[in-house]
DNA sequence: CCCAGAACTTGTCAGCGACAAGATTGCGGG
DNA sequence: CCCGCAATCTTGTCGCTGACAAGTTCTGGG
């Protein structure tokens, strides 16, 4: 018999539910089913998450922290916008089911402080990589930011919805469409 | 006491269905609740589209038709790429429960055959707006496709779930991002 | 050592989707 | 005209779910 306290069970349950999410869609997970995957009564799993909202959200929270940190490693090693681009859109393929839940905000406390916390790091990396880019091309500042979101995650999205694929590779292909945007690099 | 045979339950709980997605996103949307809002018992929806994706599926394919419409209106008036893309923008914008419905496959019976053809009528007006922008770029079809696919749809996207908002109005926001890719026009 | 509170369980309730079986209605063939 | 049949809608039920309440077990700080 399992002891009573499971040791981590807040943990357990994310990747739980990262695997779920990833197998069936965030419509198609269960926090019951979450405790059963991990070995724990129905109700384990809300002690820590209070809501199945905030189960979700605290996934969200995670996902942008992954997010800033990956496109902070980036910058720390090129100043190349378009694989900044390539950086976000691998991201949201590898990690399917952080991405899809962090843009569904039907599903989400939003406003919860951790969740903006993570998202204001996530968001202010992608802004220092614009501002970079507007060295060379002043003015449009705004347009050009969110043309360049606008381009790697519509990207992302089509490609994860089944959308683009042609046995392509994601990120080769993501790279040449993010070219297309900006310069050659 | 209302009639026994309702006369137009299908349309009824599909505009019923809108509204509910608009409000509370496709997640909080329950078939006993359309059931409820258009007068019916709770079972009377399910003979028409026997099942709750089977209601999700209608409301994609009728996205997916009135999304080729427009794109073929537009393409009828201009060969504008830029155009082109606006109305893809706008539609998402003024069809928002059509076109969250129509991107989440796990939600949809995404193998139904009227769905399918609706979807490739949608896809042909796209496609044949790259075509028309081939006579000026030759070569990159493929890639300069998908690019302005992604980024008509990733704006659409980020709009929608309040990444992009404020105070500007979105279709001329969306037209001059369009045109950082395509062109001046 | 002990006890306050954190971590987990058990029990319960209403709402949901799916299904089955029955009631009502309109419609076409005779 | 009417009969029967199929389409449409209702009623009833099942297992599952999220939320909540109350109880049980563990753990760490004083």
């Amino acid at each position: 018999m399992p002891p009573y306290h499971h040791g981590d069970l807040r943990r357990a349950v994310l990747a739980a539910a990262v695997d779920a999410i990833t197998e069936h869609g965030p419509a198609g997970v269960s926090l019951r089913d979450l405790a059963r995957r991990v070995g724990v009564s129905h109700a384990g799993p809300v002690h820590h998450f209070k809501d199945k909202a905030g189960l979700l959200t605290a996934l969200a929270a995670e996902g942008y922290a992954l997010l800033a940190d990956a496109l902070n490693a980036t910058r720390a090693e090129t100043d190349s916008f378009v694989e900044l681009g390539v950086t976000y859109v691998r991201f949201a393929l590898r990690h399917k089911a952080h991405f899809e839940v962090m843009f569904r905000p039907d599903l989400l406390h939003t406003d919860d402080p951790a969740l903006a916390r993570a998202r204001d790091r996530a968001g202010a990396e992608l802004a220092g990589g614009v501002e970079a880019l507007g060295e060379k091309r002043t003015g449009e500042q705004r347009t050009a930011g969110v043309a360049a979101w606008s381009i790697v995650h519509g990207f992302a999205t089509l490609w994860n919805t089944g959308n683009l694929d042609s046995g392509e590779n994601p990120e080769e292909l993501a790279h040449r469409v993010a070219a297309m945007l900006f310069g050659d690099d």
